[in-house]
DNA sequence: TTCCAAACTTGATCTGGGTCAAGGCCCCCG
DNA sequence: CGGGGGCCTTGACCCAGATCAAGTTTGGAA
């Protein structure tokens, strides 16, 4: 498989390939990587780390969807982050685990050691670089949600979180422009309202409305449809194009 | 001066030798970036950058304070950064900011010219590596303050926030421990409210119920004593150290 | 096939914080 | 010294979303 090819394609065996550090590596350079690289898999609701554990590895999502999640100690919590397939876990330089990562459906994660992954990013500046770039867009994901905590209507997060969700189908499917989007929800309703600061009576209420107004079509409870992007889009009041590249 | 002393001490310049890029730079290193290095100047409220604006330097808070803040088009804005004295403004390998640059006091910033700060940081291995590393400092903070956005009531947001500027002026004044700490608020209620997801009326009437509540006292509006740092993140509801280090 | 528990929906009611409105304080400028 | 404009406070009222409480749907295990 030629590693040059497209970002948007698939690599048969490891998305982190292409999509997250080796988008420029030699072969030399992967050959180091495979002989650090192993997979762990998970069940819906397993914990992979819990907040201050010791993290020897990084990796990044093959299939399946993991949030980070911060709890207060009377029981709130707060997703800080969702991990969807493609994305990167780790911090490389820390040692602890900053947040719980709980795999919230059943999860594939392709793991590298970390500590000669480590090495192999002092050795390689393109692999640094990447990392710095993949930490950026992270910060630009996380300052993008607080205005959606901070500041957006109920009706708007939710409309926010499926837009997310959505164009992050569209991306790695390749799907044309403006066409419908169809996807299966992979969060429950709980989890939704933990990453949208709601409760989950109010998704569901917010889910219907949307529904009943023909934002989206629903099939069974987590079957969705959106006929058309844009008016989504609006109703997430996303002046931009959703902040999710640049 | 002896650049690798103590993180705590300030450098007569510019901080962000020691602060932010340059705790272990060589002599050499250190001339580069004198060579590029000039000073901003801002009045309170003006606009240093806007959203989308070219951005062609990076650098560091001086004195005063810069926010960043996003806005929706119907005017709803969310502070979603708070950038105080050392802390470091830019995006290595970005053209772009991502959002407005605001100086909510009187600001001066020390900047260095982008192109050649690049260039150095990829002949600087630690240069590189510190940046990763303000950036996931960066990040921690980010999805500390989701939680807070999310989570929280109004009363713990404003306790948050005080929490937040008491401990970067005990922090860089080195105080002792646990006694008191003294500091004059550098926001406005509406800044306050714009970096909690609240309205200027709720902040000032929690203002007023944690001064009611000796939490807090207050000479002035803006003069704040608070005389037990631990009652003070107890009203935060935080259990950890909050966040502020790892 | 039936049963059960998890996930979801919907209704009724309550409340924290928003909204609107009316001042108060204080500094700067004339 | 008096007036005006930021900035802040406080009160009265309202409403989006939380809370409490039944149900309903679904899918898998026995």
């Amino acid at each position: 498989m030629n590693l040059t090819q497209s970002f948007s394609q698939e690599c048969s065996d490891c998305p982190i390939r292409h999509r997250a550090v080796c988008a420029r590596c030699e072969s030399d350079e992967l050959e180091r990587l495979e002989e650090i690289k192993y997979y762990r898999s998970f069940e819906a609701g397993q914990t992979v780390m819990w907040s201050g554990d010791k993290m020897d590895f990084v990796g990044s999502v093959v299939s399946g969807i993991a949030s980070l999640t911060q709890t207060m100690e009377d029981g709130r919590t707060q997703m800080v982050g969702l991990l969807l397939p493609s994305d990167f876990v780790g911090r490389p330089g820390r040692d602890g685990a900053a947040y719980d990562v709980v795999a919230t459906t059943d999860l594939v994660m392709c793991c590298f050691r970390k500590k000669p992954f480590e090495e192999l990013m002092n050795d390689t500046p393109h692999v640094a670089h990447r990392l710095l770039e993949m930490t950026l867009d992270e910060l630009d994901a996380a300052r993008e949600w607080m205005l959606v905590l901070g500041r957006k209507t109920a009706r708007e997060k939710i409309a926010s979180l499926l837009a997310i969700i959505a164009r992050r189908d569209v991306t790695l499917n390749m799907q044309t422009g403006n066409s419908q989007v169809v996807f299966d929800l992979p969060l429950t309703r709980e989890a939704m309202a933990d990453y949208l600061g709601l409760t989950l009576e109010t998704v569901s209420r917010q889910i219907s409305a949307l529904k009943k107004d023909k934002v989206i079509l629903l099939e069974g409870k987590r079957h969705v449809t959106v006929p058309d992007m844009d008016r989504l889009l609006e109703e997430a009041g996303d002046d931009s194009d959703g902040g999710m590249l640049n």
